[in-house]
DNA sequence: ATTCATTATCGTATATTTGCGATATAAGAT
DNA sequence: ATCTTATATCGCAAATATACGATAATGAAT
């Protein structure tokens, strides 16, 4: 039981569903944001914004990465990172296109 | 340890991730693009559509409608469910906001 | 070469999610 | 009243996610 049924489902679908993965936590919603504020690349500044200890964040940014919205180069000690607004811009595209049929029904809701 | 930490962050990056995390599974984005496509309310026909077991779509419809994004009335058998436009809305101008910064600076990418 | 500061990774505990079958529930049909 | 059909809920097993401290790794400075 328990089996993973997630490819099952159409490569947008999953592709979707990985990038809201990857924004399902707050403390990922805030490092996206601490990156955007500040477009240069950050490190170790986003440890002492957040409320977590160092392996933590780090752990959160190597998801951000992987799930590739941000991008990172691992520098010896201070690495950097920022985001990959391009991944966004996708996002947004396939978030749209997937709900498109939607501002033409929009009128009638039933429930 | 794993201590629930994030009632920690602001409440506008938890409402942004709650709402990615209600999305953060292809099976609900399956189920919510059926629901965009039919407007009308469905019920057990996503179940056809899903590679799952009836109680697990069930889960899962519970979990959407749990996070505001869909709606739903329980009509004995029957149920009726649809998508909630104005969650979707309001997300969308709370992930802006939230990136708001980003279009001014976006010119200089550093990694 | 050694130390220092910064970051990644490992190991581990706990919490949450995912999935199913079995069972309950509730309205309509017989 | 009983049966049927459609859904929800319960109980459980397995898989993932979350979080931390400890430790490794890596480049800069001494």
């Amino acid at each position: 039981m328990a089996f993973n049924k997630k490819e099952e489902f159409t490569q947008k679908e999953q592709d979707l569903s990985n990038f809201a993965k990857a924004m399902a936590h707050p403390a990922r919603i805030a490092i996206l944001k601490v990156l955007a504020q500040r477009n240069e690349c950050i490190c170790g500044e986003i440890v002492e914004l957040l409320p977590l200890a160092q392996s933590t964040v780090s752990q959160h940014l190597k998801e951000l990465k992987t799930a590739g919205l941000i991008t990172g180069t691992i520098d010896g000690p201070r690495s950097c990172y920022c985001i990959n607004w391009k991944a966004f811009e996708k996002f947004n595209t396939a978030f749209n296109s997937l709900f498109d049929n939607l501002k033409v029904k929009n009128e009638k809701a039933c429930c």
